[in-house]
DNA sequence: TATGCGTGGGG
DNA sequence: TCCCCAAGCAT
């Protein structure tokens, strides 16, 4: 690359960022482990939905070992909500890792961190560049679409052939002084000037040396992907209520939310006949049948490309409670317990029609 | 290598 | 309303 444009890229981007960056909390530590723990709940996630879940995880959790030493179901309860859940079990995992393999501290090489549960390659280069100032290269959504323009490379966003080209391109720019601040001013450009529609180039601070801009349109980098098909699916939940408390059931296996508890449910393929399935989900598996059941207002959830509305029918619980079949454990939860548990919001959502939350 | 995994905000 | 997708990773 050439060693003027490396040097004029750097400064502008790292000029604008003093100027421009937003004041978020991960920015005003420099606890490696705070920023781990940023760096886990930003992957896929947007910043505006991080941040409460980030205050109160650091405030519950202010250490690597009261992390290590914590029950995974506290780890879930304060996950809930923010979803991709199996990133709060390996966190986890990973500050059980740390404190038997390298004494409780991070490592700050991106190879060792890479070894953790966890952490990829974007997430190793982030806390080895942001945490230890390592002159680590990373690469996420953002940085893919900054540099697909700025040096005008084909392909869709994902493409294995596109994301090297790009990894090698951010390891030749990253700032050796200043490596986090570049790897983070990279980033904030992406997600606020930089943007996937309606890019404002007239404030970017790399628009005199960005191949895409000369090129009249921006907006063309990175190539989209076909679209997804998305599939609807229909679901039957009961809302089982003993008293003022409500039944909730742990899957031994589940295709999503697995290890956090949920209503007892059935998928169909139609609406109307997701009431009987239900019926005998409850008598067979828990023992118990819903006393005048009463239908709930439908509610909607999207995962990924699939797009669920669940009927869903509450009563009172008639019966003694069983766990068997698909399901590990069954309990009662009282409105205030509800408040702590490790409810995805598929299952609150349902709840909140209820009344019950 | 392709796919599955959650959720909320914006167009 | 509906679709897109955001500070990715594991399998």
């Amino acid at each position: 690359m050439d060693a003027t444009f490396q040097k004029n890229f750097r400064k502008k981007l790292l000029d604008w960022y003093q100027k421009h960056k937003r004041d978020l909390p991960w920015r005003r530590s420099r606890d490696p482990y705070a920023i781990w723990v940023s760096e886990i709940m930003l992957q896929q996630t947007q910043v505006a939905t991080v941040i409460p879940y980030y205050e109160r995880f650091l405030k519950k959790f202010p250490t690597i070992a009261a992390l290590a030493r914590a029950e995974e179901e506290e780890v879930l309860a304060l996950w809930a909500g923010l979803g991709y859940y199996r990133r709060a079990k390996l966190l986890q995992r990973g500050a059980r890792a740390v404190a038997e393999r390298h004494g409780g501290r991070l490592p700050d090489d991106p190879e060792a961190l890479r070894e953790l549960p966890g952490i990829g390659p974007y997430t190793a280069g982030a806390i080895a560049s942001i945490a230890f100032r390592r002159p680590s290269p990373l690469v996420d959504g953002n940085v893919v679409r900054v540099l697909s323009r700025v040096f005008a490379r084909k392909g869709h966003a994902k493409d294995a052939r596109l994301q090297k080209e790009i990894w090698a391109l951010a390891a030749d720019l990253v700032d050796p002084t200043q490596p986090g601040d570049f790897n983070q001013a990279l980033m904030e450009l992406g997600a606020t000037l930089c943007r996937v529609a309606l890019p404002s180039c007239e404030r970017c601070p790399v628009q005199g040396l960005c191949a895409a801009r000369r090129g009249g349109e921006p907006e063309a980098y990175p190539e989209s992907p076909p679209p997804q098909k998305t599939l609807r699916l229909q679901r039957a939940a009961a809302v089982a209520l003993r008293g003022e408390s409500v039944l909730l059931v742990k899957p031994r296996a589940a295709r999503w939310f697995q290890g956090l508890w949920g209503l007892p449910h059935e998928y169909c393929a139609e609406a109307p006949a997701t009431e009987a399935a239900l019926g005998e989900c409850l008598r067979s598996h828990l023992g118990l049948a819903l006393l005048r059941p009463q239908a709930l207002p439908a509610t909607t959830h999207a995962i990924t490309q699939h797009r669920i509305t669940t009927w869903a029918w509450s009563g009172e619980a008639q019966g003694r409670l069983k766990a068997a079949g698909p399901y590990e454990e069954a309990r009662f939860f009282t409105k205030k317990e509800l408040a702590g548990v490790a409810l995805p919001n598929f299952d609150r959502k349902v709840l909140a029609a209820a009344k019950l939350i």
